[in-house]
DNA sequence: CGAAGATACCTTGACGTTCTACATATGCTA
DNA sequence: TAGCATATGTAGAACGTCAAGGTATCTTCG
C-alpha cells in the first residue's frame, strides 16, 4: 500500500558513500557490499540508487573516478575522495550527529 | 545550488509526530513548536511540512483528530493517537533504532 | 486607532532522493 | 550450458519535504 519505508534513512547515503570511500579507493559494486556488510544487513543499497548517487557526488567533484582492473581481474570504476569531497564528509557527518541526536531528544523527552 | 540537505532527516518525521502526539491531544501548531523545543531548536517543522504530514497520519488512521478551543481561546484541531496510531509508534521506533545503529556502525567501521 | 507579530490553519508547485524494474556483459562453476 | 555473482548503467514513478503563498484571529504597543 505504499506505506513502507526506504531501506535507507534518505538523505544519508552520501554520507555512508563518502565515509566508505574515504578509507581507499574502491569501485561501486564494492562499496554497496560492504556497506550491506559492516551494517550487517541493515543497510542495502539498492542498484538504482547507488549509481545515480555516484554519478551525483562525482558530478560535484566529491568524489573522483577511473576505470581500473578490480582484484577479480574485471574492469571496474574506482572512486576515490577529492579534497572537497574531505570537506564535504565532514559536513555530512556533523548535520547527521546534529539531527540523530535532536531526534534521540524527541524519543527520550516524549517517554517520560 | 540545491546541495544542501532538508531541516530533517527525511522519513523521519512521522515519527516525531507520532512521539509527541502519543503524549496527550496536541494540535498542528504546537507539535511543531513542541519539537523545535524539545530540540533544542535542531529540528525546525516547516509548515508546509507539517500540515500534510498530520493529513497523511490522519488518513492512514494513525491520527485522529478533533476541533478544540486551545488554551488561548482560539479555535485549533487537536490530533491523538489512535491504537493503530499506537502500533504504527512502535514500528517506526524500532526502524529508527534499526537504522541509525546501522548508520553508526558504518560510521565507526570507517573511522580505524 | 492602527500596525505588527504571534498563533493557527491550509495549499500549490517544484525538487531531490530513492525505488522498482529493466538492460547489458563478463567470469566462474556445476 | 545454465546459473549465479560480479559489475555498470538507465527510465519512470513514488514519496516526502521545501519555499512560497494564502486566510484569519488575537494581543500588544505605539
Amino acid at each position: 500500500m505504499g506505506i513502507d519505508k526506504s531501506d535507507l534513512l534518505q538523505g544519508t547515503l552520501d554520507l555512508l558513500i563518502l565515509r566508505v570511500v574515504a578509507m581507499g579507493p574502491i569501485h561501486g559494486y564494492a562499496i554497496s557490499k560492504r556497506i550491506q556488510q559492516i551494517s550487517r544487513d541493515a543497510l542495502r543499497i539498492q542498484q538504482g540508487s547507488l549509481y545515480p548517487a555516484l554519478h551525483r557526488l562525482e558530478k560535484r567533484k566529491w568524489l573522483g573516478a577511473e576505470w581500473r582492473e578490480a582484484e577479480t581481474g574485471r574492469e571496474a570504476k574506482f572512486y576515490s575522495l577529492t579534497a572537497e569531497g574531505r570537506k564535504r564528509l565532514l559536513v555530512e557527518h556533523s548535520e547527521w550527529e546534529r539531527l540523530s541526536a535532536a531526534i534521540g531528544l524527541v524519543i527520550q523527552a516524549t517517554q517520560l
